[in-house]
DNA sequence: CTAACCCATGCCGTACAAAGAGCGTGAAAT
DNA sequence: ATTTCACGCTCTTTGTACGGCATGGGTTAG
């Protein structure tokens, strides 16, 4: 991996770090912790709590729900629950995804080619 | 006006018929009443609270709201303050576009990673 | 030496429930 | 045929348990 890319993009975020991004008190980031399952982070060897970006999304859908929409606890983690039994239908989509993804590269390949011909 | 129109057009509920009706208390229906202006039913010159079927109805939507899908009062109170022609179909358009928020929130994450797997 | 950790406790509002009092109907007593 | 009174339902006011975090103590790593 080249230099520029590691500097980048950035792996972890703290919890001091997202807790600046959304204004809100690191311990409201923990109390969460301990409602919605969904909000595990990794933690370093010392204990420290690792945001990845997509934990990072799933602290902003929680934000959303409770502090916008005006869900209580326990409704946003309904609804954060009710996101889980679709696997099935999402890989389906992955796949089909994936596929149109391999059809693009493709197709890059040969517009690439075009080009070059082209002069 | 006739006896018969008399009896259907005026049919009211007290408070416990109400209550008992969704297996709740007398005193939060009272409550709510406080917290929602859409819920202030006729009193009696008594000041016994009288519940039209409409009355009962939106009662159901609150009732619906906090208590099925976990809204706070805040929250409900929004919901109910966009009167629009099909209360009932906009809150499931809106239950349906979050579930959908939250698919392509998990979506994303899922084909990040398998775009990293694919190198 | 700041920022993170955990844990316990503190705390303020939300969301009701309970308490206390009044009214109206109906059965019992006068 | 009134009076009584008790019962059930209502009322308003006041109390309270819990939800939803915040704060402080004692530590430890960067």
């Amino acid at each position: 991996m080249p230099y520029k890319e590691r500097e980048i993009e950035k792996q972890y975020f703290t919890i001091g770090e997202v807790a600046a991004q959304f204004n809100v008190a690191p311990s409201l980031i923990r109390f969460w912790e301990t409602e919605f399952e969904e909000l595990r982070p990794r933690k370093s060897k010392k204990g420290n709590r690792l945001y990845t970006p997509a934990d990072v999304e799933t602290f902003r859908t929680i934000y959303h729900l409770v502090k916008e929409r005006g869900y209580t606890i326990p409704g946003a983690r309904d609804i954060l629950k009710q996101r889980g039994p679709q696997l099935k239908e999402k890989i389906d989509v992955i796949q089909s995804l994936e596929k149109v993804r391999g059809f693009l590269v493709q197709l890059k390949k040969e517009v690439e080619a075009a080009g070059k011909a082209a002069g």
